[in-house]
DNA sequence: TTGTACGCGTTATCAT
DNA sequence: ATGATAACGCGTACAA
């Protein structure tokens, strides 16, 4: 059924006024128990939701704007956006999804943000950019407008939360994991060094060799473009070293990279992982299938939408005072969350870092006797 | 800036009504041409946007609600999605994003049918959900509504309107490319055969044979669940068949399977595509990454969103009469759209099927001497 | 051709 | 504790 039931028929019904029906409905405290439970009850029982439009211009918005290139090869971003409307939808809010495309000048760029600004459709906003995009977002802080960026930008200031990967811890897993096995020369490709999880993987594998007593030889250092023909490239002076100075081992900043570096090593008749070792960063979804199936550095990219999609509503609490009740039972879920979560969530600090994890597989030759 | 800017500031600044604003914004017949352009030039100079909610709240939504599963491991959904959210932004609308749980009860989807219905936020619906999901959906045809499905489901009825490729040409076309390279013993592992698309490559296989004047043999057909470990399972008894039954060449129902199948064919020290040929279906990302890289039929995904969603703007077309007109020449993107496509597009048929395309990469052996 | 007035569903404010 | 009323911003009959 569920047809035009407007909070009109419910005063109706209740023989109340719809501001009473209201304020039930958002849990004022100014209503009297047994009003409210007769209210509630029948909201329940005809199955009453209020118009998300309606709400919307009554400066109520149910909805969070969620940005996202539209470029993006990069499949993890789905994985993220995953993460974004589970919690968004557990909430009881809906997502509203913009996608922005890289290549686009600032204009294309500004005319989403603007849309999204001056169309007032959203309560909040959830930034997936890698790389520069994000840093355009950084001047649209606003006290009453919470905003969340995800990913690997640089965070633009103290101000702006984001939420991001310990991407320096999760280098050193995999490099100290390397010397485990007995690996001595551990090469590195980097990502592109304008992206601050390049660099910090990076920094990671310095420090870890750093650590090891391991001397950094910056002919084992290449840098490559996040892409597998990149990272074919990036491999190509490795092999042709001479074998006394070959690296043993191939510390890849992404996946994507690490698939061009197996296909290299075809080439050159290189076995993966008896010749060279081989470790990525992300574990995306088909590094499991490669052969041979990829170690590598897994990056919590569901988790990391959750997360942020948490911090952005801890936001929104803070910017509407201590609001945001459950609508009755049928939205329990929310209240539940509320109620479990909130007191903390509200706590959450501006910038967070979630933990990588390392995913041992073939191609780092863990199953292989120590060298 | 971009700020609390509404049509009464338009409508005093061109010192006119806000009823002439929309009507001149809304491309109404009934406006002075010489008053339309200088409200519109007002409008253009002063950036002003209507508020969504508002007009969302006046029956005039500018929000497409998009459905597709939580839990899609499958990965080209995203990019269906991508190819939706694209032609949505180019439209000047935006696209509301919901996730059903594809293990939740019935009640859970409904759950969140429901909220789309009622909460009557978004003016059109595109369900991408494969499989059983899918059904659901059907019930929900109303006139007043627009519905489009994308997907491999059945179509639920004539009137549903819907977007699908054509997977029997697929299947054929990979069959005979493999007959092409001399292969005569060609074993298909299908899909779950309660889903149409699995059933329609079983179809396109055999009539593929029949064309080319070769024996079905039932045990040259294994079925398969479209992951890769049923892949791997489903490869096993065709690779203990004795060595002249053994099939020379394996169609796989996606790629998934595919990667399955290499996996067990390096157990079984068979070499692809020396001594196994393999093709699989739908040309996921990492297919092109694979040692040996995967010849597939490709979806065309992207494609497949765009057209769902230019499907769904010409029924909304339909439904509301005639109207949808460009805002000025801030949304001149759309209305290029409209004129340049609209005519043909609102005469777009309820069913429409896309082709595959067969990318020939190593996996099929094609540059090896024909057999 | 243009203006007036109402409706959409909710929340806030001020009364009671 | 509850009710009445005024926004919120836009589209659109209906009137002029």
């Amino acid at each position: 059924m569920a047809t035009k039931l407007t909070i009109d028929d419910i005063a109706r019904l209740a023989g109340v006024s719809k501001a009473t029906v209201s304020r039930a409905m958002n849990g004022k405290p100014d209503v009297d128990p047994a009003t409210r439970e007769r209210i509630l009850s029948i909201v329940e029982k005809e199955g009453f939701k209020p118009s998300a439009t309606a709400v919307g211009l009554a400066g109520r918005s149910h909805l969070i704007s969620v940005l996202i290139p539209s470029m993006a090869s990069e499949t993890y971003i789905f994985d993220i956006l995953r993460g974004v409307a589970d919690v968004v939808t557990e909430a009881g809010y809906e997502l509203v999804l913009y996608s922005v495309n890289e290549n686009a000048q600032d204009n294309n760029r500004n005319t989403v943000i603007d849309r999204i600004l001056t169309s007032k459709l959203s309560a909040a906003l959830l930034a997936i950019l890698p790389g520069q995009l994000g840093g355009h977002i950084a001047q649209l802080y606003k006290p009453d407008f919470p905003i969340v960026m995800i990913d690997d930008s640089e965070p633009p200031s103290d101000k702006m939360p984001w939420v991001g990967v310990r991407n320096s811890e999760g280098a050193r897993k995999a490099v100290f994991h390397l010397y485990s096995l007995g690996h001595r020369r551990i090469a590195h490709v980097t990502g592109p060094l304008q992206r601050l999880c390049s660099r910090e993987r990076l920094e990671g594998y310095r420090s870890a060799l750093a650590d090891l007593g391991l001397e950094y030889d910056p002919a084992l250092v290449v840098s490559g473009e996040f892409s597998a023909p990149s990272g074919h490239a990036a491999a190509l002076p490795l092999f042709n070293l001479p074998a006394d100075q070959r690296p043993t081992a191939i510390f890849a900043a992404n996946d994507f990279m690490a698939y061009g570096i197996i296909d290299a090593a075809h080439s050159y008749h290189l076995r993966i992982p008896e010749d060279i070792a081989l470790i990525g960063f992300d574990d995306t979804s088909s590094s499991v299938h490669m052969q041979p199936s990829l170690t590598t550095v897994r990056q919590p990219f569901y988790e990391l939408g959750q997360t942020g999609c948490q911090l952005l509503f801890s936001l929104l609490e803070q910017s509407r005072s201590g609001r945001f009740q459950a609508y009755g039972k049928s939205f329990s879920s929310f209240a539940t969350m509320h109620a479990k979560d909130f007191k903390q969530v509200a706590a959450m600090p501006a910038h967070i870092y979630l933990d990588t994890e390392l995913m041992v597989r073939k191609s780092c030759g863990a199953d292989l006797p120590v060298r």
